[in-house]
DNA sequence: TCTGGGGTCCTGTGGCTC
DNA sequence: TCTGGAGCCACAGGACCC
């Protein structure tokens, strides 16, 4: 049994996109809303609110199905940048409990507020405070969850949906929480799950008792790990500096499959740009490019290239695309998806001034500004431009 | 029925070097 | 000179998360 003293807080928004849309939306209130593609689209459910759950509306179920279980339903596209916007209040809000606030998610934080008892009180009653002023002050509502560890704090604000506030102390380890399916804990998915299940586990008490040689024939090194997850063991402390991005990627589903290479071309050439801005926002350089390629069938491929040195420019990167782009199978198979993804990122920027030449430097500093001021679709780049002789 | 987009992390494999 | 093993790295793929 391990002992860990620090009081821990997840708090998760309630169904955030679609309560963001009605909060901002009166009209929408009390009705189904089901955010995430158009109607007709390819897209999935990224959030639903809960009246559209009452009608059998799930997330990441596609638009399609949503539909015919909800026709009534308000069918909306995330905007994000509104989102963004509400989540950056909540962060400041929390942070009015304690500095140590590890934000997860656009829609989920941890907090230490082992710290905030003597001046707050203690978790439960911070956890009231919380809920109360994030519905007096952006209308939405949110479930917390208080535990030990971030793991056990995490499955306990699923216990109590929505806005609640649900608590799994050491003593529930060998209690409440070895009543719960396996696939509430964090970390294991369908794939996990029905593994798991084939070996009779369903319960986290199942997987707290199986022998250990059992868990480590089925699943070698991942053994320890699912163990660990099944008492509630997370080492990982509330970190509050949010780490840099490890890559960062712009992936798309055309409407229609294709095997036209132009067309491939075109819309690399579109992600690449849109990744390589951000990369810049951040002050970044990328050394690896990957290619991604899903197929019609649904199979996925990708392609990976390591650069001789970091770059940030969408001409070096477009060129690198092209190249992997000759080792797949286009123009023979159709193609529904394709992505790019920077990463192996660093600051590298006086190396970058160096290597790569002044003049895509300066020409992607000026696209920034006019961007900046006009948007993002202000200025498009000439594929002609870019690719090599 | 028909499966998004943006990420992180882990594992297995194969090439290379010592 | 040849060979096997260890260690490292790059890469591909998959699982998982929201």
């Amino acid at each position: 049994m391990f002992v860990s003293h620090r009081a821990i807080l997840h708090v998760d928004m309630d169904a955030f996109f679609a309560s963001v849309e009605q909060a901002r939306r009166p009209e929408l209130r009390g009705l189904p809303v089901i955010v995430g593609g158009s109607r007709g689209g390819r897209g999935v459910v990224a959030t639903c609110s809960y009246e559209a759950r009452a009608c059998g509306v799930r997330t990441a179920m596609p638009i399609g199905q949503a539909e015919r279980l909800c026709p009534q339903g308000a069918f909306l596209a995330p905007d994000f940048t509104a989102y963004g916007v509400v989540h950056d209040r909540l962060v400041d809000l929390l942070r009015s409990f304690t500095d140590q606030v590890e934000v997860a998610s656009i829609d989920e934080a941890y907090l230490d507020v082992t710290g905030s008892r003597r001046l707050f009180g203690p978790p439960r009653a911070i956890a009231r405070r919380i809920q109360e002023r994030v519905y007096a002050e952006h209308g939405l509502t949110c479930s917390i969850g208080i535990g030990p560890t971030k793991l056990l704090a995490k499955v306990a604000a699923s216990l109590d949906k929505p806005a609640g506030i649900g608590e799994l102390g050491e003593a529930d380890v060998g209690g409440r929480l070895r009543e719960l399916p396996v696939g509430a804990l964090h970390g294991i998915g369908p794939v996990t799950e029905e593994r798991l299940a084939a070996l009779g586990l369903t319960t986290v008490g199942m997987l707290q008792d199986v022998p250990f040689a059992v868990l480590a024939a089925a699943f070698g090194r991942g053994a320890y790990g699912l163990r660990q997850l099944a008492f509630g063991r997370s080492l990982a402390p509330v970190t509050a500096r949010r780490p840099l991005p490890k890559s960062v990627g712009r992936e798309t589903t055309f409407a229609v499959d294709t095997n036209d290479l132009e067309v491939l071309r075109a819309a690399l050439l579109g992600l690449a740009d849109r990744a390589v801005a951000d990369l810049r926002r951040h002050g970044l350089a990328a050394r690896s490019v990957a290619l991604k390629l899903r197929y019609s069938t649904f199979h996925t491929v990708t392609r990976r290239r390591t650069l001789s040195r970091p770059a940030a420019t969408t001409a070096a990167m477009y060129r690198t695309l092209l190249g992997l782009l000759d080792e797949v199978d286009v123009g023979v198979r159709w193609v529904r998806l394709v992505g790019v993804d920077l990463g192996d990122l660093s600051h590298d920027a006086f190396q970058l001034t160096l290597d790569e030449g002044w003049r895509e430097i300066a020409l992607g500093a000026a696209v920034d500004q006019v961007r900046g001021k006009y948007g993002f679709k202000a200025l498009g780049l000439a594929a002609a431009q870019l690719a090599p002789p």
